[in-house]
DNA sequence: CTTAGACCTGTGTCTAAGACACAGGTCAAG
DNA sequence: CTTGACCTGTGTCTTAGACACAGGTCTAAG
């Protein structure tokens, strides 16, 4: 199997194909042409990760998680740990999203009934510096 | 001022207004002894950068937003075209944070129950990969 | 057999927004 | 003058791939 094809079967791209090649997440044969050769065992492996990528997990997450598993020892642990931290840091991001958000929100509503103004020397524009989010009352 | 003043005195880092002279937001004066030299005007214009990202504009906007100010014309309509676009994409990114979050909250209380197992020849962890999210009824 | 064109490949570079490392410069105290 | 503390500019690193590109491969036509 060549790039493409894998990429093609698993509905990603053979760019994201050769990156996880290149960290040695997947070890393709190398073909007489010089092209990389995949096996069946190298689909599964990138059913795997592409799996673990939707679940959140870094690459370099699923990078200690097959070599856990590659030592022959359960992964689960690890994987329940990690699943663990990364869910705390999307609860940040989340939380971080919710509240840009809402500024932005605020922001665009206020910013359509102001006036235009020219800059002035030490004032590059009305709209973004006189900017004060409405508080909750 | 040197850089690290002029750092602290908005609550930022060395690092982040060296970056930002870098990109010639800033023009700061070479002192005699090679240190870059930030007058007042440098002062406010860092002011305006650190609320533009505050309010999600990306410093390419930014640039994009002085250097209409800088041709004498108002960034007004710029900035609400700018901001329109930013919103929008945070509210994609926030949908998809949602989703994540809940994907991955549903996966580590549906692992907290389930048992660890040693790796097979074609599965790295069944956790992972025997997952599927519950459908919402 | 040869050639043209379409498609594919591996490698190297680029992205955002700074953080970090580091060799060397500056400055006040002794 | 020297020591040490602090500061500086420059260059490299980060994520997870996307993109560019020179060149190789393969199929069909001549």
């Amino acid at each position: 199997m060549k790039v493409a094809e894998l990429a093609k079967s698993l509905g990603t791209t053979a760019d994201t194909v050769r990156y996880y090649t290149r960290l040695g997440l997947l070890k393709p044969a190398k073909s007489v042409n010089g092209y990389k050769s995949y096996s069946n065992k190298e689909v599964s492996r990138l059913k795997f990760i592409l799996s673990a990528r939707n679940l959140g997990f870094s690459v370099a997450d699923i990078k200690e998680i097959i070599n856990e598993s590659e030592d022959g020892k359960s992964a689960c642990p690890l994987v329940r740990s990690l699943i663990k931290e990364r869910l705390e840091e999307t609860e940040k991001q989340f939380q971080a999203m919710l509240a840009l958000r809402g500024k932005m929100s605020s922001a665009l509503s206020q910013w359509e009934e102001m006036e235009d103004k020219a800059p002035t020397a030490n004032m590059v524009c009305h709209l973004i510096e006189n900017f004060e989010q409405i508080k909750k009352a």
